[in-house]
DNA sequence: TTCGCGATGGCCT
DNA sequence: GGCCATCGCGAAA
């Protein structure tokens, strides 16, 4: 089933700990990618020294100020493309960055962990042409929930790799699949 | 197994 | 000019 608007027009926290064990897919090329979420962490408001937001509205930011639903998606280190999700209202900065799926389908069905964001958007020819991209219509990049979904358990931990956000570095804001398969 | 480092470019002081 | 929500490689242990 498509997540709509509603389902990421809600707190933070809670829209990354749900989208744990939905499917992210992607349409390229004719092609339909697809792979399980097992890893996420929000970024909220611009208190949250770990955010981009903290920084203010900039270019760069205004697709976290956007309408819930979008995808937010920025370059790093000169080669990475991040992906994230907007989440909340309109006006209010924040976001779920996606850090790891586990694919799926492919020749013998066999599947693939892609634990970390840099890979996982390589995977999906994911890059910035799709920052703002509305996920809610179902065309080019979408996020499916699965009608039954697996009653995951659920780890919850600090972020990685924000040190440098002060008193926000021990935030448990990352949410992750624990034991998959 | 962990550690150190270079690649590489956009963004913000 | 410095830093960064990273990754893969090769060396050390």
């Amino acid at each position: 089933m498509l997540l709509k608007r509603s389902f990421y027009n809600r707190h933070t926290l809670q829209v990354a700990r749900d989208l744990l064990g939905c499917f992210l897919v992607r349409k390229y090329k004719g092609k339909i990618i697809r792979a399980m979420i097992t890893e996420t962490e929000a970024y909220r408001g611009e208190y949250d020294l770990a955010s981009h937001a903290s920084k203010g509205r900039t270019e760069r930011t205004e697709a976290m100020y956007g309408a819930p639903g979008h995808a937010y998606i920025y370059m790093i280190y000169g080669m990475y493309f991040m992906l994230n999700v907007v989440t909340e209202e309109k006006d209010f900065p924040a976001a779920v960055l996606i850090r790891a799926v586990k694919t799926v389908g492919g020749k013998n069905f066999c599947s693939l962990r892609l634990d970390g964001p840099g890979k996982l958007t390589k995977y999906l020819h994911i890059d910035k042409s799709l920052n703002g991209h509305n996920l809610t219509r179902g065309d080019k990049l979408w996020i499916e929930c699965p009608a039954e979904k697996k009653k995951y358990k659920i780890t919850r931990s600090p972020r990685r790799r924000i040190e440098y956000a002060k008193h926000c570095k021990d935030w448990k804001w990352n949410f992750q699949i624990s034991a998959l398969d």
